[in-house]
DNA sequence: CTGAAAGCGCTTACAG
DNA sequence: CTGAAAGCGCTTACAG
């Protein structure tokens, strides 16, 4: 590999100048940093990132750490941090913390010896601890999917979300809505919490009381959904409507349902959440989350925090949009209308 | 942060037995060991990065170039790639190309500046001019999803995995069996043409012609497979099997099916091809395809360049698998049977 | 506008 | 087993 002193020999000039066109700004003579450019083609150099990174202290490249729970709410996220950077310099290296338990080990270990110059941690509320370490290190970082006044911070609005959907359902003529969601979520323990809040708040709204056993856990698969599907409509009085605070639960609701017994959506009527790929081809009813959006902004705000350290770190709220498909519709016994197509439902 | 010198200070000794304990292997007393962990820890030291990449000559980082396709298949062999290096100390820097075009452009900055290692090249095969590149840079390389006997290969036999779901229909009771496929791949061109010739084999052994009617150009898309599916059924003679060369397809397939009234499988089975997730749920008919196991399979072959060229490139060939589900059956007028569950169509 | 030199934070023969 | 020194390949004041 060539390196620097090679082109400033071929080129005839100091190691210096050499540096300096390739660094761009610095003033060189037009015609020296033809000459300069001509020998760096000739030797096909490329400048050593390592060598570069130590004297610039700067290692153009960003950290980003993400629970290693492989859901495609990861990867789009991913994938919107991907695509906000295609245009900057930076590179990405990804970090994965295992369990929630590990969190302490794994951010021992963030932003480890300069080797990235900012961090943008995905889905995780930071503690007193991880925030003091932060400062300390004087790494810039951002949350995403999470937020605390401290740093810059982007999230969905679960309570928005949740609200809508319910609201949807409420317009539609339901009256016994359902929601199927975590008890807990161990990465961000505030979604399923706001998600609720925004739940009942819709209810409060049009005056029906929240009941107890509308509101019941279910985990994040197709198996949980129809597990809380099948209680559900176990009950004396089953739900007209179910939110499925996922479209993977969802699945597992409209397969639960059909093995009931009943048509979807004239008998039961099914909202998901998330609005992954899926959703499109079975016409789930859904509130699509900004995903790609999340990763997207979170890179702006470190961009921006990297240029210069905000004043008061911005909070960015994303807003989810509803999409109505053909899962949910008034409910049957108030005269509601078969969908162009039978829905279908997975099995 | 605090430096090597600060650690050899406070440990009372000099840099290069700091540098000695942090290696690892190096003769050091084991009071002498001691004393250095206890200052590491006592000044939250950690090894700057770049400087180690730059004495050292090795990153810890392993490039990976995916197209930037952002499919399924390659967030899968990324997760593959991500699992096999778990345990390891490598960091994993992602370059996407975006067209076939700019692949020259791309590969020119391979391994840039020393950034990485080695890399791992997905779904590209590899020209001249880049082999000969690589060869130059002595960058250890290996192919995922690609192949060339200079170069250590994974790849997943596609003729056998087509030729066994031909198979698979044909013992069925099938005969008149179309597939439906990329014309050409812009990343991997032999794929398609390999999937045909296991379809042709499969054919060949059960003495039944090909017909040119029933391989049929589609998208990936379940717009293609819809297409395709409208146009095989056109056919004065449909076939009564289609083996859609991706799950993306089979849905499109499925779709199309069902708004020409035909049951699914009763009076058309239907394959797919890859086992994404959704296909579960949908109860599809595939052939599950290793991918994530082509990445790890990567990872193997570069850790072992890596600590040792091979004298002749190893090439791995994975098996994809038959995922047998509820699309497809004997033929309806052979007396199909009906599933347990009517098959779901997505619309 | 440009060269010479110091320095970034490590590693690694070389002595001892 | 350990220290002092050179060197990895750049960048960046400092002079000129």
């Amino acid at each position: 590999m060539a390196t620097i002193r090679d082109v400033a020999r071929e080129a005839g000039v100091g190691v210096g100048t050499v540096s300096r066109v390739l660094g761009g700004g610095a003033q060189v003579a037009p015609a020296t940093r033809e000459r300069v450019e001509a020998a760096m083609a000739r030797l096909g150099y490329r400048p050593n990132t390592a060598a570069r990174a130590l004297s610039q202290r700067r290692t153009h490249t960003l950290e980003v750490v993400v629970p290693l729970v492989t859901r495609h709410f990861y990867v789009e996220v991913l994938r919107g941090i991907e695509e906000a950077l295609a245009g900057t310099d930076y590179a990405v290296v990804i970090r994965t913390i295992e369990r929630p338990a590990s969190r302490g080990h794994a951010f021992a270990a963030l932003g480890q010896g300069g080797r990235a110059d900012g961090v943008i941690v995905v889905s995780v509320t930071p503690d007193d601890d991880l925030l003091a370490r932060l400062e300390a290190a004087k790494l810039p970082a951002v949350l995403v999917d999470a937020a605390d006044l401290a740093l810059p911070s982007v999230v969905v609005d679960h309570v928005g979300a949740a609200r809508e959907a319910t609201r949807y359902l409420l317009g539609l003529g339901h009256r016994r809505i359902a929601i199927a969601d975590t008890p807990d979520d161990p990465f961000t323990p505030g979604v399923a919490v706001e998600r609720q809040r925004g739940y009942r708040m819709a209810l409060a709204e049009a005056g029906v009381l929240p009941r107890a056993e509308y509101q019941i856990a279910a985990e994040a698969s197709p198996e949980g959904g129809a597990a809380a599907c099948e209680a559900l409509l176990a009950l004396p009085e089953p739900p007209t409507a179910i939110l499925a605070c996922s479209d993977t639960r969802a699945v597992g609701v409209l397969q639960a349902a059909r093995k009931l017994g009943k048509r979807v959506p004239r008998d039961l009527s099914i909202m998901g959440y998330g609005d992954i790929e899926m959703s499109r081809h079975l016409g789930l009813t859904t509130m699509r989350i900004p995903v790609r959006e999340l990763g997207q902004a979170g890179v702006g705000l470190l961009l921006e925090a990297l240029a210069e350290p905000p004043a008061i770190p911005p909070q960015i709220t994303l807003e989810a949009e509803l999409i109505v498909r053909r899962t949910a519709v008034e409910p049957g016994q108030a005269g509601g209308k078969e969908p162009p197509w039978p829905v279908v439902t997975p099995f």
